[in-house]
DNA sequence: AGCACGCCGACT
DNA sequence: GTCGGCGTGCTC
C-alpha cells in the first residue's frame, strides 16, 4: 500500500529535496534515479529529477503528494555524468536540483523529450519524376520534384521551404507515394570516410615526446601540457583526439568564453571527418538540445563547448581537453560557482579517461598539482618553425610625460616598428576615453551615484559610464562642487589611446579592439580578417586582443600600463599580471620575423617584472608558489567565501557576524581544528550597484576540514532568520576576493 | 526563488 | 469602500 517514496530533486534554491509518492500506474521497478518526473509543487507544477528512492518519509503521509508523471523511461544522464552533478552539488555547497537546472539545457529543463528534432529530410522515391501522370495538373508538387531530383541525398524542410514549397505541397506528394521523408542522422552514418581530411602536421621532438607519453597511458591520467605560445599545443590536442577517435572514442573539448570558437571549429572540422558540435551562447534552445543529444547518443565526435559544456553527456567518453586552463571564465561568478576546469578533471577521472589541460601560462593551482604528483607535466619550451621568443625590456616612465598614456620611447618605437612594414600591437587595460573626470579648480570627481567607483568617460557616444552597475549619465559640463567649467578627463583609455594614435601615424590605420567596437556581431571576424592581410597597422585594444588570436605579422606588443597587479590587494595579483604580460606577448613574433615587447612601468626595478623580462612566467609561478606556501595561502590551503549583500551595511554585516559565531561554533562542535575564519569585512568595493556588499573568508590546510563544516554551516544558514533581508551565497575556492 | 496570506495607505 | 505596498511563511 505504501509504495516506493521518491526523493526528488527540483530547480529551487532549497538546499533539499522533496518526497513524493509515486504516479499513478507507475511500477517500482521503473523508477530510478536520474528521471525526470513532473510534480505537483506549491501551487504550480515543476519538472524535477529523481534523485533516490526510499520506502520511508520524514513527512506525514497526509501531507506527501503524488508526483503527476514520469517524464523519462530511463534516466536522463549517463551514471558517471549523475555522479559528477551529485558531487559538484555537495562540493560547492548547491541544492541539487538547481545543480541539474544548470547542468542541462533549458528544454529538457522544461520537461521535453531528449531527443533531437525529427528534422528530416524530404526525398524522392523511384518512380518519380516531374511528368509523373499523378501531378500533371499540380504546378507546385511537379516544381518540387524537379527541386528534389537535384538533390539525391534529400533536402531539410528549412531549404524546400527556401524555394517556395510549403508542407502541404510536399505532404500531398507523400501521400501519392513519390517522396519519402528520412531521418537526417541515418543520413550521414551510412557512409564511412577516412578519419583525417587534411595531413597531420610533423611534430618536433618535444611534441613527439609529449604526444606518445599521453598515447601510452590509458584511463585517467591528468596532463598538464605547458607550453610556451606558439609551440604547437594545438597539433598535440588535434593529434591527441585524433588517437582517441580512432578508438571509436569521443572527445570533450573546453575553451574559455571568447570569440575565438570560429576559428576553433574550423581548425577541427578541417582536420577531422567526425561531426563537431558546438556549445556557445549563441545557441538556441533547440540548437542546444539538439547537440546535447547528438553528444550523448554518440554521433558528435568531438564536443568544443564553453565552461557549461562540461555537464554534456557523452556515450563514449575518450578524452577531455581543456585549453588555456588558466583562464578565469572557467569559473562561473554567480549562482553555482563551479570551475569547470576543476570538475573537468574530476569528470576524467570518473570517466576513467585522460585529461589534457593546456596552457602558456599555467595556474598554480595546476603548477602545485603538477608538484604533488597529481598531474604529469609535459613541457614545450620551443616555439614551432623557426619562430624565435619575442624580447623584453621596461621602459620606466617616472618623470616621463605621457601623451594619450604613451611615453616618447614608445612612440618612437612604434613608428619604426609601422616604417618597416609591420604590426604593432597596443595592450592598454581599459577601455573608454578616460578613467576619470577631475574638476582642475577643486579636484571634485565624477563617482557613480550607486557603487563606490569612479565613472568612466567615453566619447563614441559620450557620457560618463559606469563599469561596474552600467549606469551611465551625460558628461558634466560644470563642476557641481565649485561650478568651475575647467574639467578634464585623467589619465587613458583605449579611446583616447587610439585618438592620439591615429593623429601621431596618420599614414597606418589604428584598429581598436574592445567590447565597445566589438558589439557588432561579425565585428571581431571583419577586424581579423583585417589584420590577416598583413598590411602594416596599429591594433589598439583590451584583454579582448590577449586571448586566443594569433597575430603573426606584429613585431611590437606595447604594455602601457604594467602596474596595476604589482601593487594589488589580491593574493593572485602578481600571478595575474604575469599571465596577462606573457599572454599578450605571446601575440607577437609567430612568423620569422622577431617579437618585442616594451612594457612602461614605474617600478622597472619590481622582482617581478625582472623575473619576468629576464626569465618568463615558469620562474615567476615557481617563485608565487614558494610564495603560497609559505604563507599558507591557496592553491597551497583551501578557502571559501561568504558573501552578503543587502540595502545597509549594517544588516549584512550583521548576517556575517551572527554567520561567524555560528560557524565557531561548529568547528567546536565538530571538533575541526585548523579552521580559521577572517572577517567580516566589508567587500574592497563596498557598495555596488546600489547594494552593501561584505564576505566572510573561511580557510583551512585540509580541505576535508573546511568541506566539513561548510556542509553543516550551509545548513544552519539556510533558515537563518536574517537571510531573507540579505542575499548571500557560498563561494567554493574562490577566485576573485570581491 | 516564487507564491500565498495578511494587514495598513491613497485612489475610483 | 477597494487596489496594492512588501513583511512573513511555506513549498514533500
Amino acid at each position: 500500500m505504501s509504495g516506493p517514496i521518491l526523493q526528488v530533486a527540483l530547480p529551487s534554491p532549497l538546499r533539499r529535496l522533496f518526497d513524493y509518492r509515486a504516479p499513478g500506474g507507475a511500477h517500482a521497478k521503473d523508477l530510478r534515479p536520474g528521471q525526470r518526473i513532473r510534480v505537483p509543487f506549491g501551487q504550480r507544477q515543476m519538472v524535477g529529477v529523481i534523485a533516490s528512492l526510499s520506502d520511508a518519509s520524514d513527512v506525514p503521509p497526509a501531507r506527501l503528494k503524488r508526483a503527476v508523471e514520469l517524464i523519462d523511461l530511463e534516466p536522463l544522464l549517463p551514471e558517471t555524468l549523475w555522479q559528477l552533478c551529485c558531487w559538484t552539488a555537495s562540493y560547492y555547497q548547491h541544492g541539487l536540483g538547481d545543480t541539474l537546472s544548470c547542468a542541462l539545457p533549458t528544454l529538457l529543463r522544461q520537461g521535453e523529450p531528449a531527443i533531437a528534432r525529427q528534422d528530416r529530410l524530404w526525398q524522392l522515391l523511384p518512380g518519380a519524376y516531374p511528368e509523373h501522370p499523378a501531378i500533371s495538373r499540380a504546378a507546385k508538387q511537379k516544381q518540387a520534384v524537379q527541386l528534389l531530383a537535384k538533390h539525391p541525398h534529400g533536402l531539410s524542410h528549412a531549404l524546400t521551404a527556401q524555394w517556395g514549397l510549403s508542407r502541404d505541397t510536399l505532404e500531398a506528394l507523400e501521400k501519392k507515394g513519390l517522396v519519402q521523408r528520412i531521418s537526417q542522422s541515418h543520413h550521414h552514418t551510412n557512409e564511412p570516410l577516412p578519419l583525417l581530411r587534411e595531413p597531420r602536421l610533423t611534430p618536433n621532438s618535444q611534441q613527439v615526446a609529449a604526444l606518445d607519453a599521453i598515447k601510452a597511458q590509458s584511463g585517467f591520467t591528468a596532463w598538464l601540457l605547458d607550453g610556451v605560445t606558439g609551440s604547437g599545443k594545438t597539433e598535440i590536442y588535434l593529434q591527441a583526439i585524433e588517437h582517441c577517435l580512432g578508438e571509436g572514442r569521443q572527445v570533450l573539448v573546453l575553451i574559455p568564453e571568447i570569440g575565438l570558437t570560429p576559428q576553433t571549429l574550423e581548425r577541427f572540422q578541417r582536420r577531422f571527418s567526425v561531426p563537431v558540435v558546438i556549445l556557445h551562447s549563441g545557441l538556441n534552445d533547440r540548437e542546444r538540445l539538439d547537440a546535447w543529444v547528438a553528444a550523448r547518443d554518440g554521433e558528435a565526435g568531438i564536443v568544443i563547448g564553453t565552461r557549461s559544456a562540461i555537464f554534456t553527456p557523452l556515450a563514449r567518453p575518450g578524452l577531455i581537453i581543456v585549453d588555456e586552463e588558466h583562464d578565469l571564465s572557467f569559473k562561473q561568478q554567480e549562482g553555482l560557482r563551479y570551475n569547470a576546469r576543476d570538475l573537468a578533471v574530476y569528470r576524467a577521472y570518473l570517466e576513467k579517461t585522460p585529461i589534457i589541460l593546456g596552457s602558456a601560462t599555467p595556474s598554480l593551482e595546476s603548477l602545485y598539482n603538477v608538484r604533488r604528483g597529481r598531474y604529469q607535466h609535459l613541457r614545450l619550451t620551443e616555439r614551432a618553425g623557426n619562430a624565435k621568443p619575442p624580447t623584453f625590456q621596461c621602459i620606466d616612465i617616472r618623470s616621463r610625460k605621457l601623451e594619450a598614456g604613451l611615453c616618447r620611447p614608445m612612440i618612437e618605437a612604434i613608428g619604426e616598428h609601422l616604417s618597416k612594414g609591420n604590426q604593432v600591437l597596443v595592450f592598454i587595460n581599459r577601455r573608454g576615453f578616460a578613467p576619470t573626470l577631475m574638476c582642475h579648480d577643486c579636484g571634485w570627481m565624477a563617482e557613480c551615484t550607486r557603487c563606490d567607483a569612479r565613472m568612466t568617460v567615453h566619447q563614441s557616444p559620450p557620457r560618463l559610464h559606469c563599469h561596474h552597475c552600467d549606469s551611465q549619465r551625460p558628461v558634466d559640463t560644470e563642476c557641481p562642487k565649485c561650478q568651475s567649467t575647467e574639467l578634464r578627463s585623467i589619465g587613458a583609455g583605449t579611446e583616447r589611446t587610439e585618438e592620439h594614435l591615429v593623429s601621431c601615424f596618420p599614414e597606418f590605420p589604428v584598429l581598436r579592439i574592445d567590447r565597445e567596437s566589438m558589439s557588432r556581431k561579425k565585428a571581431m571576424q571583419d577586424m581579423l580578417a583585417r589584420i590577416q592581410t598583413g598590411q602594416p597597422c596599429l591594433l589598439v585594444g583590451t584583454q579582448m586582443l590577449a586571448k586566443g588570436h594569433h597575430f603573426p605579422d606584429v613585431t611590437l606588443v606595447a604594455i602601457l600600463d604594467a602596474d596595476g597587479g604589482l601593487f594589488s590587494s589580491d593574493f593572485r595579483g602578481p600571478e595575474r599580471m604575469a599571465q596577462m604580460i606573457t599572454q599578450v606577448a605571446g601575440r607577437a613574433g609567430r612568423a620569422e620575423k622577431p617579437g618585442q615587447v616594451l612594457i612602461q612601468t614605474h617600478m622597472a626595478e619590481h622582482q617581478l617584472l625582472i623575473d619576468l623580462t629576464e626569465h618568463g612566467y615558469a620562474t615567476i609561478a615557481q617563485n608565487e608558489l614558494n610564495g603560497r606556501e609559505k604563507a599558507g595561502l591557496p592553491p597551497c590551503s583551501f578557502i571559501a567565501l561568504l558573501r552578503a549583500e543587502a540595502n545597509n551595511a549594517a544588516i549584512a554585516n550583521e548576517f556575517l557576524e551572527s554567520a561567524c559565531e555560528l560557524a565557531e561554533q561548529l568547528c567546536v562542535d565538530l571538533a575541526l581544528e585548523k579552521v580559521d575564519l577572517l572577517g567580516p569585512v566589508a567587500s574592497p568595493m563596498e557598495r555596488r550597484a546600489g547594494r552593501y556588499r561584505a564576505q566572510l573568508l573561511v580557510q583551512a590546510p585540509h580541505r576535508s576540514a573546511l568541506h566539513q563544516l561548510l556542509h553543516h554551516w550551509l545548513i544552519s544558514l539556510e533558515s537563518h532568520s536574517l537571510g531573507r533581508k540579505v542575499r548571500w551565497s557560498i563561494d567554493v575556492d574562490p577566485l576573485d576576493m570581491f
